[in-house]
DNA sequence: AAAACTATATATAAGAC
DNA sequence: TGTCTTATATATAGTTT
């Protein structure tokens, strides 16, 4: 601690900041990360509370990729473009998108997986009131109907598919195609797919 | 006011909601139109802090599009796209390696320069004095750090940058190939992710 | 190089205009 | 619709583990 003016307080709290960029690479980094969380959060937020469609795309300054989508990244941003692109433009890159859309499709879900699995805790901890069926999005599963039991099975479960979703695209990356993803888990567990 | 247990307070203040779909259709919209300009708010300043690029894309439930995008949506949505196309029928590996990396590096300059021309026009506005309500935003720009001379000298440095950059671009594309420069946009940012 | 921890800054729900 | 207010929920800066 370096101000021994903080009478019995452990931190300082959180500091304000100007919105100017980080000169201090290691904290632009951190913060980076963080706030892209809690973008990716909001975002998903926005998703279930108005059930909007959103898609959040990030390039980090060195040029790395990171995305949050409903119902999916591709989904939303084909959208938005087909409606503000010559519509029948041919020569956009959707047209050749076909192995690329069974691609994200199992990216898709491996973000799912992955957001599941992350959320998987909190819905034991989460297993006290609201017994709410309203299921919007893929995260709002129908937390209190897991007993204990069933979340072990369904943890196991989830590994094995898990598993199985990788080899999946493992084959596909070799057969040449190529995707690269990033999932909003709350756990940062970063699993980037790579091309070539 | 519905409840008089409020001794003295004039509001119960920001309530906990559940995240969940927002039953009531007038309560939805309004949260939707205040959490997406949060979300907004959020990008830019992660624009801002971290130097990243970020595209929102955003459906309302009623199908309306409304995005935020730095510097544009179609730069970061093209990129976005392009990166995760499957460029598969290359020529030679090694060749068409080495000119992606000779055209991203140009890309990265170029988006900087995106970056800092929409910067320096958002100044021009400002020295001209319309100065309404932009006291709040990722645009606002550290105005009083530059002379109406430096940004005259740094408005021809950079036309005269870009023009270069043109040039140089045009130039690799006769010799490499089909693309245009926005699909190389899209196809030339994905170094991490191909470790060419 | 993540994750956890405080204390504080900021976002926002509810209401009023 | 948009803007303001208030009080509180939530995000996060700075630091430690």
């Amino acid at each position: 601690m370096f101000f021994l003016l903080m009478e019995g307080k452990q931190t300082r709290g959180r500091q304000k900041i100007a919105i100017k960029r980080i000169g201090n690479e290691d904290d632009r980094l951190i913060t980076f990360s963080k706030r892209r969380s809690g973008i990716y959060k909001k975002a998903s937020e926005l998703v279930t509370l108005c059930g909007a469609e959103v898609a959040v795309l990030v390039f980090s300054p060195a040029g790395k990729a990171f995305s949050f989508g409903h119902p999916s990244i591709e989904s939303v941003a084909n959208r938005f473009l087909g409606q503000n692109i010559a519509p029948n433009d041919n020569t956009h890159p959707l047209v050749e998108a076909h192995r690329k859309v069974r691609i994200n499709e199992l990216n898709q879900q491996h973000n799912e997986l992955l957001v599941m699995e992350a959320e998987r805790d909190r819905w034991k901890v989460l297993k006290e009131g609201t017994s709410e069926k309203s299921s919007q999005g893929w995260w709002e599963a129908p937390i209190d109907e897991f007993s204990l039991q069933e979340l072990k099975q369904m943890n196991v479960m989830l590994e094995e598919f898990h598993k199985n979703l990788h080899k999946k695209i493992n084959e596909l990356r070799r057969n040449g195609g190529a995707s690269s993803f990033q999932a909003h888990t709350g756990h940062a567990t970063n699993i980037p797919f790579c091309q070539l």
